[in-house]
DNA sequence: CAGTATATGTCAATCGTTTGACACATGTCA
DNA sequence: TGACATGTGTCAAACGATTGACATATACTG
């Protein structure tokens, strides 16, 4: 790879002037100019990133810490955080913590001494104290670390009333919710708490139950729904708190021979592209993926700049009604 | 952050002992060992990887460029691509390209300048020209530069010949088979050369539907099946080249009043995991996405190493037989 | 006691780029 | 003529780490 040294010596200027032209700054003849320029080109000249990033102390990188980018929420999610981060100039580099907390740790100590801009934590399996404790900028998805890290999530209760007030509506009578494992503290279980008290305000029966920590697993899901329908047969809605979820709920219900949404409601969560896909398409609570990421890269781009910034972002969440209600 | 030389003051001794510790190369004593990870705990100290890259020469980032993660083909490759790079010591930088040739050509040049290990190029919006040029290590998915550029792909042909071939064995009589399109030169266009070469040869009749560039547009998934119905109104067996598309299929028969598998039969192509979500299920030609993904990163590694590697690498498809067929 | 293994230090170069200080032209304008 | 703008050069330091050469000191071994 050619160096600007290599450019210099073929121009027949000196580094000096090499950068110049490289950064726009000082005085330079059009016609040196075009000379650089024109060696660059011959040359194959790319600037090193690197070298740039150690000296400025900026490696315009950010990190991504998810779960898995194949959930479809957090390939959407991953989606936007590069469409905006491109934008604003930054790469984004990708990290899957499987929920596994060794991973995610060392994920976290990898960023830092590749000394990334900023992280956006979608995966938080760590305690609190462990993501306090990082110096660079850092931005959490669905979790409140504490009131200086910048946090972002939709409206997770009201997305839980909506859901369990649509069904309750629609005439359900016994609700089941089956909700993401609880001991992650994440902030989607206030949509669980929503599910509670609306449910009771409402006064109908109403049962929960919790998936394991692993990010997605077919086959654990299918068993949900069918311990569910074989313990409860006469449960006549279910809220779901993904639409993967809800579409193994709707496959489950057909298996034992119920319609949907004649005899079973269904309403899942985040309202994902493959939400549309299904068949019947899923009725779902929408959550800004989009949002999200511009959010995100914004909050990063905010601590970088010094410039001040809200701590705590809800989103509005959105009723997506289609045809499992 | 804290630099080696802190390191170095605050332990009393010098930055090539703690080199030394860090590396693990000449003669350390158990005490100073210990010493220096002590202070280094307590400094909360991260080597800079910037710098050792630029002294090293080596990165250890692998850039993945795909049309988009939302993609769940390209999702799931993605996970894999992460999970292999992690477990050999490489980080990920992932790169969209939305199919936008601009965009494209920007990621490659910019992923020149961080001087990364290799690039995995799933998108290919360029002429074979500007891949030939590139000095980093790279290997295609889906598609063939030249002769020496590795490329990981499945066997589209023969993807193409069995999907085909169940279709007529289950009685369709005539075939309409959606494909991506034509003039991206990918490998996947196999897919249909064998579509015709088989249903000429069994005697079916057959079209041919081709999209456009976009990665993934629903609202064209739709116009082009309903199109397809309209028209073609005797169609009783679909091959689309992706598992989307074919639930686009299976959606927009329902919506006609035809039955799937009785009235159309409907295959897809890929196998993610949406594929098994979808009710009905839908069937589907399995490319070993995790095996691809393992694939792309064991050949960067051969390529930095410098050893021997296959450049064309087909690996085996499978029928994966469910519900619309 | 000589020789060697162990332990640590100093020093300087290197990776590729940026940047500030300063020097030295040439040209232009008042 | 002097002041200034323009154009380019040299030099050196800095970013943070690694590494080889070499020096020195202690401890052990045969």
């Amino acid at each position: 790879m050619a160096t600007i040294h290599d450019v210099a010596t073929k121009a027949g200027v000196s580094v000096t002037t090499v950068s110049r032209v490289l950064n726009n700054r000082g005085y330079i003849s059009e016609k040196t100019r075009k000379k650089v320029f024109d060696i660059m080109a011959e040359l194959n000249y790319q600037p090193n990133e690197i070298a740039r990033s150690l000296l400025r102390k900026q490696s315009n990188v950010i990190g991504l810490i998810i779960p898995m980018v194949s959930h479809p929420f957090f390939s959407e999610l991953a989606n936007y955080v590069e469409y905006y981060a491109y934008q604003a100039g930054f790469k984004v580099m990708l990290c899957n913590s499987q929920l596994d907390p060794a991973k995610e740790r060392d994920y976290i100590e990898m960023l830092k001494r590749n000394r990334v801009d900023g992280i956006i934590m979608g995966s938080h399996t760590l305690d609190v104290e462990e993501y306090r404790h990082l110096h660079s900028p850092i931005v959490t998805i669905d979790r409140q670390i504490d009131d200086e890290i910048p946090s972002i999530s939709s409206d997770n209760y009201r997305g839980g009333e909506i859901a369990t007030e649509l069904l309750v509506r629609k005439g359900c009578r016994k609700i089941a919710h089956i909700c993401g494992n609880q001991e992650l503290h994440m902030l989607s279980n206030l949509r669980t708490n929503a599910f509670h008290e609306t449910a009771r305000k409402q006064g109908v029966q109403h049962i929960t139950i919790q998936t394991d920590m692993n990010v997605f697993d077919q086959k654990q899901y299918e068993r949900i729904i069918d311990t569910l329908l074989e313990e409860h047969p006469d449960t006549d809605g279910i809220f779901a708190t993904s639409d993967i979820i809800a579409a193994f709920a709707v496959k489950g219900c057909i298996r034992v021979g119920k319609r949907v949404p004649q005899d079973v409601r269904i309403i899942g969560y985040d309202d994902v592209n493959a939400a549309s896909w299904l068949n019947p398409e899923i009725t779902s609570i929408r959550q800004p993926i989009g949002e999200m990421g511009r959010m995100a890269v914004e909050l990063i781009r905010k601590q970088l700049e010094g410039k001040p910034f809200k701590v705590e972002n809800v989103l509005p969440v959105q009723l997506v009604e289609r045809s499992t209600t």
